[in-house]
DNA sequence: AGCAGCTCAATTTTT
DNA sequence: TTGAGCTGCT
């Protein structure tokens, strides 16, 4: 048996014991929140509740399988006495009902489609509608699609959040309604899902079929969801949908929402705050539990963060509180410039790996470009890193080429993805691909004689497919036939890379695997990242986007780029609910960190369309900070860092505080790439024949590809794509 | 119609 | 730096 309370402080206990009926949890940052959720789990397995009725709700699939196999290990019997719990995201819980029962007025076989999907889409129908074209400050297809997906999951008018939004495009908001309901039109009637789709269609299914509402309610008892402050209106609905009010025939109410409304920072995509703020009101008999007492961070980090909340809009009110008295106050550290700035932040992460290790320390950002710079000194320092928040691996164009088939085996209506598979055919573009899918879709056998007659390799394309789709839906064997006739494809499209690419594809086969349908792969695929196959090669220093932060913590944390225009970013300036949102994005970041937790302020940023250098402004979230919560070090011409008002510090002398090497010569503006010839070592031609790895002073360790004579190679660099370099700057590697 | 090459513009966050 | 869309050539 688990001994539960000693284990758990008493609201946690609380929480955990509080089977039935609503429940709110408020689970401040670090309060060890998945713990509760965790043992709560177990809690309920042993008090009879079967693993099978249980769901839980979370924002990452990843999130959902760590619970339940924490939850497992505590019980003594592993993952599998838990199994059958049903647990992700809202949109992968909605798509395993919707794959069985369409949305009304949705064809029997649908698909999904990714956001690159839906552009595609969009653009054709763009361009059958004729609009904007020539007309330079027409929305873009994404603006258009951004736009759009906000005023469904804000629940708002098209025009309304034009309006908001973007000023400039109003003239436009006609047109743009105008081709969002064609968009509409058109994926009912190819079965075609977007992701807000999968939400609306699940709550139409729901108040059109109650039988199908009345099976998911028998099947569930209890119902858990995580981060409630970062769900929408149509998310919220669902839930109370699943559990009921109180009437007959539902569950009884026995829901928990866990959530901390200070760290809401989803509202750009429809995430809608007062979903946790009122769920009190809107399902009777609350209960309502705060968990305060932080077991992450130091004091010192907590009277950062707390400051940072003292200055938001009150909302629920709490100040966390820490055991941990001791250790480092936060820095604040101000470089010269962003550039310097990357320089100082590899240097003390340099040190940093060394105390804790590098998988214990993280960069993290406003946005995926912000570390650009840092990336480069990384590679150069030769630091490992791993950066999240930027490409995904689905989206790599020979998967996505690999996949098209499959999807359209799932679904011939599939557009986008038949849109793709014909253009892969010499000769064949968007106009061809357009009219024989249309052609195909009209039963137009005339057309399509015709075109496959001039096309042959068309025509071979048509009959695999056909073979694919009278095959049983495993995707193993599904996809071995579909490489087979992709490998000379592949080639002539990828003719410097196509081995790496290769080998991509066949760790989707591997992927594959793992499933016995088809179309179950494809919704996973699309649903959630799955983790990157490149996890070789060890612990590694972690670079994030702060939204992708959400969750994690780390001994030692920085966050860069604290300036006006980046963080708050610049149209955050507009809008005060905006503002806020930045401002609790601050907090998350900052409540990351264990130990040490350092912000930079660089002095100058440098714009990238002119050759100069422009003054920053420190974020205001500093300003009004106030300066008793941080220790401030500028950096000087020299490159030292000086403490502010100090004295200047010895180097190493203090080991918490920021340490630039003496050994670095100051940066200079040209530096980025650098021109001092590197030692050309006789190993550095890589033989012909045998094209292995190499490493770069700048762009880090890289695939050598292809050698171009006399002098010159084609290296394919993880974090930076296809370069040629001369080979006198490569350093041939193993 | 397709394709290469060019110009110009823009850069938030994610299921 | 990258990408999207336009122009002009084949």
């Amino acid at each position: 048996m688990i001994d539960y309370q000693s284990h758990l402080n008493p609201a946690q206990w609380e929480a955990v014991r509080t089977v039935d009926g609503p429940v709110l949890v408020l689970a401040g940052a670090g309060s060890g929140k998945t713990r509760t959720i965790v043992y709560r789990l177990a809690y309920m397995t042993q008090q009879g509740v079967p693993p099978q009725r249980i769901l839980l709700l979370t924002f990452t699939r990843k999130a959902a399988q760590e619970m339940l196999h924490r939850a497992g290990q505590l019980m003594g019997h592993g993952p599998a006495a838990l199994h059958g719990v049903q647990g992700g995201t809202f949109h992968a819980f909605a798509y395993s009902v919707l794959r069985r029962t369409p949305p009304p007025g949705f064809p029997d076989r649908c698909t999904l489609m990714d956001r690159s999907d839906a552009e595609t889409v969009m653009r054709e129908i763009k361009s059958t509608a004729g609009l904007g074209k020539g007309d330079r400050s027409f929305p873009k297809t994404g603006t258009i699609l951004d736009h759009y997906s906000k005023a469904r999951n804000k629940e708002l008018p098209l025009d309304e959040v034009v309006k908001q939004e973007s000023f400039h495009l109003i003239p436009y908001a006609g047109a743009m309604q105008q081709l969002c309901d064609a968009y509409a039109v058109f994926r009912r009637e190819k079965g075609l899902l977007d992701y807000d789709d999968l939400l609306f269609g699940l709550e139409s299914l729901f108040r059109h079929d109650p039988e199908t509402l009345a099976r998911c309610r028998e099947r569930f008892s209890h119902v858990m969801v995580d981060e409630y402050q970062d769900t929408n209106l149509v998310q919220d609905r669902l839930v109370t949908l699943l559990v009921g009010t109180g009437e007959p025939g539902s569950m009884g109410g026995n829901v928990m929402a866990v959530g901390d409304d200070a760290q809401s920072i989803y509202a750009f995509r429809g995430a809608n705050i007062s979903n946790i703020l009122t769920f009190p009101d809107r399902h009777h008999g609350t209960r309502l539990i705060k968990l305060e007492q932080n077991y992450r961070s130091t004091q010192p980090i907590l009277d950062l963060t707390n400051a940072i909340l003292s200055q938001a809009q009150a909302q629920f009110r709490k100040q966390l509180f820490s055991d941990r008295t001791d250790g480092p106050v936060p820095r604040l550290v101000r470089p010269l410039s962003d550039r310097t700035q990357a320089q100082i932040v590899c240097e003390e992460i340099i040190r940093q790996c060394a105390a804790y290790g590098p998988e214990q320390v993280a960069v993290l950002f406003r946005a995926g470009y912000h570390s650009y710079h840092l990336e480069v000194a990384l590679n150069r320092a030769g630091v490992r890193f791993r950066k999240y928040g930027g490409l995904k691996y689905t989206e790599a164009a020979h998967i996505k080429d690999a996949m098209a088939y499959l999807r359209v085996a799932v679904n011939p209506a599939d557009m986008p993805s038949m849109h793709r598979i014909l253009a892969q055919v010499e000769g064949i573009g968007p106009k061809t691909a357009a009219s024989l899918f249309n052609a195909l879709m009209a039963g137009d056998a005339k057309t399509v004689a015709k075109l496959t007659k001039k096309h042959p390799q068309a025509a071979d394309m048509l009959a695999l497919l056909d073979r694919l789709r009278a095959a049983p839906p495993r995707p193993v064997p599904l996809l071995e036939q579909i490489l087979e006739f992709y490998q000379p494809i592949l080639e002539r499209l990828h003719p410097d890379d196509h081995p790496r690419r290769r080998t991509g594809l066949e760790e989707l086969v591997q992927i594959a695997a793992g499933y016995e349908d088809a179309g179950q792969f494809l919704a996973d695929l699309h649903l959630e990242n799955p983790e990157q196959p490149e996890a070789e090669g060890g612990p590694a220093v972690c670079l994030s986007t702060i939204h992708s932060a959400k969750g994690l913590e780390w001994r030692a944390v920085h966050i860069i780029d604290l300036v006006e225009d980046r963080f708050p970013s610049r149209q955050a300036l507009l809008k005060a609910e905006d503002f806020e949102e930045e401002r609790r994005l601050l907090y998350v970041a900052c409540t990351r960190a264990r130990d040490e937790l350092s912000l930079y302020v660089p002095t100058s940023i440098y714009k990238r369309g002119q050759n100069i250098s422009e003054p920053a402004t420190a974020s205001p979230f500093l300003r009004e900070m106030g300066v008793h919560v941080f220790e401030e070090w500028r950096e000087g011409y020299n490159g030292m860092l000086s403490k502010w008002g100090g004295m200047a510090r010895e180097p190493g002398s203090t080991p918490a505080a920021p340490a630039k090497a003496q050994a670095s010569p100051p940066w200079q503006p040209s530096a980025a790439v650098p021109k001092a010839p590197p030692p050309v070592s006789q190993a550095a031609q890589p033989a012909p024949g045998d094209l292995g790895w190499c490493r770069h002073k700048v762009f880090g360790r890289g695939k050598l590809v292809q050698h171009l004579p006399p002098d010159k190679y084609r290296v394919n660099f993880p974090s930076f794509g296809l370069k040629v370099i001369l080979a006198e700057y490569l350093e041939r590697e193993e």
